[in-house]
DNA sequence: GCAGGTTGCGCCTTCGACGTT
DNA sequence: AAACGTCGAAGGCGCAACCTG
């Protein structure tokens, strides 16, 4: 709260008054402007500019009045720089990350940076490139001479074990679709209770079992989505079928499509994600196999095209802004009391919704 | 290139050794680290620190190895608010936009992030709630308090038009999705050229007209390809039917394509978007009308799974990779010139990608 | 001349402690 | 006591000095 004074009084000039140049001679000009330099215009000490910009006490009406035009006149902002040395902290966090081309991740990165602004912070965004591990490495060490109060880092862990990896110390983190829950603090959806819905729904539709294409080894939450497919069938007592392997795109999905297509008793299918869904329906499509009426499918994410799909998509819905939500509340929990101590894993409830690409087999 | 030093020289510590604690008794410890102390155990003084840190000659061999172990055993890394304040720049570029959702900004924001991370820029993010107008001023003005260098708009210019908001003089600018070029630069898919080619696709396989479902109108990318798209039919002398309105979502698109699916005489619609592409090929689907033996669709974007719609997407491809690298390029040329005297706006080529959903019209 | 230590200053802001009116 | 100004210090780093082996 005491993080808002500055904004408010800080106010940037208003209409379109004046719009090529400030009041400053030789029009535009890209200086930094000190506090001193307001203070001389505006006539006082640079004291009464800071007690202004903090909204402190002690500052009578008119004076502040002349010390904001000055500000407005020169373009002044405060220089974070120098605040954040003072103050020993930047209000910042960073988020570590794979690829924001993937569904959930930029789902995710946004509700974090729409809740860090709303808290005062302001997010750095660090991309890796999967392809060279070295990048990891830079990434991290790079992190280090970063102006950041904490990290929120997404992607699969297994990049966090390959030791040759250690986030800073003096940086507070929260992990995204991780197990590192002993080390660090872990947010994420529920995969495994989503998981679960899904594969029983198509049993209690009446299957007799359920194939699985599978998101890449390299994600925990691809594993944990076929653990649980595999541990339902098992206490169902079904048999298991061999997974599919994907890698999250539409077109592994489709290539796996073409395959179960072949396969006479495969009557449901449960993808890890919404894109591969995609890719079986078409293979299905294309080989004129019916869904819902010969093949069921059920996705994972709920896409916001997933209803739209042909047919609309039974799949397992996610909430990524809550759990965007719950990485800053973490972080900030963190940085505020200072312990991060305590890691644990902070699960967000997934939940099925079911459409129409899910039915009863066909009973022959 | 003198930027990469430093991150060279203070590297993390190797393997899992030493996991849990640093070599700092007590354990965990969340202090910062001052050079002065790294200079202490190293049994230095902090200038060789210094000389070591910045890759500076005049430091033997072994002393080197002295200071950087003592980095490692301290976790040191280097305050980057002190930093910036000596240098008079933070090495950050600030990233204003409304949705990471939407197809297209999550690309090119990674585009940005990874090109600015290669040149030793990191990228804050200032996501805006386009519910309230205030945020906007809100965010513009956060803006000002931002360690930021330059800054890339992401968004409809209309929102830069709304004369409340101002950027803060001394910050270089960047626009994306905007016809601004006579104030900032501009970078942009050639959206005019895009729609072109997908309108006279359709024209050359011998539609005698095309129908349209829109972006917002608030959208600049949406005006421009609607623009387009009628610029085409009326040079062609083909009667121009009344556009449907759509707001990028695959549900505006199922809407849309419900009521031209009553429409006897549409045999081709260019949606302005893949999603809502998606939402056409369901509502004919629904409503028996094939694609497209009966209509042709095309798209706009070229998502990865336009490939994979049934049937597969005829489309625009936007090269969002190639938007967020020029972006770079653009703040950069400003920063390190000083120059942002002449904006302009810089087009990337769209191409055509011919699939499926597209076929001359029914010979009756 | 080279490897180093030592000193001091500046970057900009905040804050506390005193001043004065 | 309220509304200011003045002064000094701190915060971490980089650099330019100058000085010592």
């Amino acid at each position: 709260m005491d993080l808002n004074g500055p904004e408010q009084q800080v106010a940037p000039v208003a209409g379109g008054a004046r719009r090529g140049g400030s009041g400053v001679p030789g029009g535009r000009r890209k200086q930094r402007v000190s506090m001193a330099d307001v203070a001389k215009l505006a006539g006082v000490s640079s004291q009464t500019v800071s007690r202004v910009s903090n909204g402190h006490t002690g500052v009578i009406g008119s004076t502040r009045e002349q010390v904001l035009a000055a500000m407005r006149e020169l373009g002044y902002r405060p220089n974070s720089a120098a605040r954040a040395l003072r103050y020993g902290r930047f209000n910042t966090i960073g988020v570590i990350l794979f690829s924001l081309s993937s569904t959930g991740s930029s789902r995710t990165v946004e509700a974090i940076a729409t809740h860090a602004a709303a808290e005062g912070y302001a997010i750095t965004l660090i991309p890796i490139d999967v392809a060279t591990q070295d990048n990891v490495l830079g990434a991290f060490t790079r992190m280090g001479e970063l102006a950041v109060d904490a990290v929120i880092v997404i992607m699969e862990i297994h990049l966090l074990d390959t030791a040759t990896v250690q986030l800073p110390p003096g940086v507070h983190v929260v992990v995204v679709d991780s197990d590192a829950g002993d080390r660090y603090g872990v947010v994420d959806t529920d995969q495994a209770d989503g998981a679960r819905g899904a594969v029983r729904h198509l049993l209690e539709l009446g299957h007799r079992t359920v194939w699985h294409v599978s998101g890449p080894g390299s994600s925990y939450a691809a594993q944990r989505r076929a653990q649980a497919w595999r541990t339902v069938l098992e206490a169902a007592g079904r048999p298991v079928p061999v997974p599919l392997d994907g890698d999250w795109s539409a077109e592994s999905g489709y290539t796996a499509g073409l395959r179960l297509a072949e396969e006479p008793d495969c009557t449901a299918v449960f993808a890890a994600n919404d894109q591969m869904a995609l890719g079986l329906l078409r293979a299905f499509h294309e080989r004129g196999r019916s869904v819902p009426a010969d093949i069921s499918v059920v996705g994972f994410d709920d896409t916001p095209d997933a209803a739209f799909f042909i047919p609309p998509l039974t799949t397992v819905h996610q909430d990524f802004a809550e759990v965007g939500r719950r990485c800053v509340e973490g972080v900030l929990r963190q940085i505020r009391t200072g312990d991060d101590s305590r890691p644990g894993t902070d699960l967000v409830p997934a939940r099925l919704v079911v459409r129409d690409s899910t039915a009863p087999p066909r009973t022959t």
